[in-house]
DNA sequence: CTGAAAGCGCTAACAA
DNA sequence: TTGTTAGCGCTTTCAG
């Protein structure tokens, strides 16, 4: 026989208890609580007033190993600490919780081969799961899709449905404003190497830059994050660039805070603009040029998209969108500026 | 019966055709995989090569059903977009993965109600719960600690255990660090009215003022957030302190904000002090001097409590303590300085 | 509209 | 050391 209960010694009270409380059968209580038009209204009143009367409480793995759903979907983050992820943990946090899910929230630490083991352990008591920013491969994700209902964040892989943050679409304006300053000497700073963002927010700014006719030069790649600051700013100032477009906030924070310490001054010297406008974006010195990202309507909708799925019990329906995009806008603080007169 | 399988139709293994396919029978198999001391070394490695060959993934619904232990533990935070949690919610997580606990993340959104409901309907699913900031009245507190296993953090509730962050101690430091400058006329600018933290450290703060036989004014209570910096501010200086401790970071960042934009000038004209050290207070402007608190060891010790208090499957054994208490330390950056000449 | 009964996958006595 | 046997609490046929 199972543990002896809790330290209140209390037995938890199941439908049994409301059943024999109201002298029908437990499957009847299972109906009237679940499905409460299949049941007749005068009954049903008297087995919620039972349950109410009772505390009753539903016990969710008995309801996960009988009915196969669990109602807790992962969300798998690279790293808790990221404030870009803030924004999303809150997004998919408030949606989950509207639909009466659990969210159970996972941290990776950029390392795919924990994102796959994690999910593969985790399949049968997950409904799904949203990936964040994931490292892995484009065939891993899809095959992992053929095992768990996935949704994935600022990631584009065939067949698998995402939320896309459109950053690249933000370069454009971002380097627009640039050149509007005079900026011919423009920098990208890359982030991680196999980000899919980066790469599409690189492809963006050569696109702009194709169509200007000039050349902007890429340096990197660096992990993302404060800490890389330092090596990124000085390869920066190194290419000779006047302006640089930063992958993301945080980077783009450690080379304002580099800057500094080498007496460079922004937007004096140089401009910088970074992406997903983070917390500490408007507050740091100089504020800094963004790309405002709506990251907690992104976590949202992947939420609504992943619940989507599940509930359209068997048709597959091609209803809704495989991918949805959401827009970003440049918000021009105190790091960019007129480029400055040649030397 | 249950729901046909997912859309790849594969049935999931289970210890039955583990049993199956090694000729024991499935309790073996459950014995092998959990205590696998007390089974036959020779058929323990039979089942295993079997489990990973048939690539076997326990169902932990079914586990739980059967044992009563969800291994999920809740953390409940008071606004997952505050800074301070990151910190909270990267040492539980890291703690509980090393333990093979799940993290559920919830949100309270400040109120009470939401809190206690939460728990009370997520008792069941899960083994405990870690309260960081709990808005609960103690009596409501201690009930529920009837109910589930709980640790609190920042909270000290007789017969609850708790991780506690001892800013209060650290006030003494940040006080004396301000009457070394000069300063005499300090306020204290008050955060959310209900917030135990809050309470403490303005204890702390009449406790050094009565030392020193002067006296520290109070401002507030706010709200906790960079929202509410501007009528902070404003109340600040309008008492006439030439410094202030302020009861969190994200309070005195909004606090830098304001007064930067009324022209005054941080140092020179007023020093701020605040409390936490969270992700932003080195790179604001000025950097802020604050107490820097151990907020992910401090998620870390509570979950370490709370899974030893649960291991310890009987024994009521007094041998771990009820509660940690946290060192910080002042960290001074620019936002302190001596105080301005008498006008 | 309701009851009886079978199981979901696993654990934990109890025997053997 | 291993097998047998009950369930854990709930959902879901299938009869009535």
């Amino acid at each position: 026989m199972p543990l002896p209960r809790g330290t209140t010694g209390k037995r938890p009270v199941t439908i049994n208890d409301i059943a024999a409380a109201t002298g029908v059968a437990a499957s009847t209580v299972s109906r009237a609580l679940n499905n409460p038009g299949r049941v007749n209204a005068a009954t049903r009143e008297r087995i919620e007033a039972a349950a109410r009367e009772l505390r009753y409480v539903p016990s969710s793995p008995a309801r996960a190993l009988s009915s196969g759903r669990t109602r807790a979907i992962a969300v798998l983050v690279s790293d808790v600490t990221n404030p870009f992820y803030f924004g999303v943990i809150r997004g998919t946090q408030e949606q989950l919780k509207a639909s009466g899910y659990a969210q159970l929230l996972i941290d990776t630490e950029d390392t795919g081969e924990l994102e796959i083991e994690m999910l593969h352990k985790m399949r049968r008591s997950l409904d799904g799961a949203i990936l964040a920013a994931s490292r892995l491969p484009d065939r891993d994700l899809a095959a992992l899709a053929g095992e768990i209902p996935l949704v994935t964040l600022n990631r584009n892989v065939r067949g698998v449905p995402s939320a896309i943050i459109d950053t690249p679409a933000g370069i454009g304006q971002a380097a627009e404003h640039l050149l509007s300053l005079g900026h011919r000497d423009i920098a990208y700073v890359s982030g991680p190497q196999r980000s899919w963002p980066n790469e599409a927010r690189w492809h963006a700014m050569r696109a702009v830059a194709a169509r200007h006719r000039l050349t902007f030069t890429r340096v990197g790649p660096f992990p993302s994050g404060r800490g890389s600051g330092p090596a990124a700013a000085d390869a920066v100032l190194n290419t000779g660039a006047t302006a640089c477009i930063v992958f993301n906030d945080l980077l783009a924070i450690g080379i304002l805070q580099r800057l500094r310490e080498r007496h460079i001054r922004v937007p004096e010297d140089i401009s910088v603009v970074g992406c997903d406008d983070i917390f500490g974006a408007d507050f740091c010195h100089p504020p800094l040029t963004t790309l405002t990202a709506p990251i907690e309507q992104a976590g949202r909708v992947a939420v609504s998209m992943l619940l989507s799925r599940l509930d359209r019990t068997a048709a597959p329906a091609p209803t809704t969108r495989q991918q949805v995009m959401l827009p970003v806008h440049l918000t021009v603080r105190g790091s960019t500026g007129p480029v400055p007169a040649r030397a």
